[in-house]
DNA sequence: CATGATACATACTATAGGGTAAGTACTTGT
DNA sequence: ACAAGTACTTACCCTATAGTATGTATCATG
């Protein structure tokens, strides 16, 4: 049964917010700095590490590959490495991470808004 | 001109993500564990500071009223006081607050396709 | 045999965000 | 005189996240 506790910690509320705000669930995929940059990039396509690396020139590696893993494990990004050496390693978005595309999209739609002075 | 620095931190790179990443642009307005769960409260309409707190039990009132007043801050919510005692103050969304719904929506959606499996 | 390229891993530190607990001001009700 | 309700404020702590720096495996090339 998993009670909740009284005291209430992120943790043991993340069920709260999986039933009552699914915003909330974004979040906890997307939050953070990095992710929905790493995220934007893939969205033009297939990419490798090194790539990525190269056009997110602020991010360090360790962001970058902390990152990715988090959102492969999170079923959005999938990696596929060739046996090679240099290894070749490649990121995409999966069916899921495509679905967050027209979130992506109306991020962008309302920044641009607000950049434009549509809401004053 | 304020030059970016090679050191790059958060802050420094702020200018960055708004040229370059407008989805981070709005998780520095929506970002945060709390945000999302107050402006999905509030797209039903106005709202009693006592009747959010009643709505998200789990928030703390620190927590409430400091996103509440940062939502203010960024323009995404309108606080409104009668002075009344006891004090009777309101919050709504403001143009660029209503504005995100389509976001929050695009979010609950995937949310909701998330957990059907529509993704598998 | 040292260097470079790729894709990581790991140890440590710093900062921001969230959590706990308690206090404040003002007035009505008992 | 005291508690209760409303909308906060403040001080302190703790953890999660981000940043810095360095190390690793593999092979090709000079």
């Amino acid at each position: 049964m998993t009670a909740i506790k009284e005291s209430s910690t992120i943790q043991e509320n993340k069920q709260y917010a999986l039933e009552k705000c699914p915003v909330t669930f974004v979040m906890e995929k997307i939050g953070g700095y990095w992710k929905p940059i790493i995220l934007w990039h893939l969205s033009s396509g297939m990419k490798r590490y090194s790539e990525l690396k190269r056009e997110i020139p602020a991010i360090t590696e360790k962001m970058l590959i902390q990152h990715l893993k988090q959102l492969e494990a999170d079923g959005l990004v999938i990696r596929e490495a060739k046996p090679v050496v240099p290894p070749f390693v490649t990121y995409r978005l999966s069916n899921a991470g495509e679905g967050l595309l027209p979130v992506i999209q109306a991020m962008a739609d309302w920044a641009f808004k607000v950049k434009d002075g549509e809401f004053l």
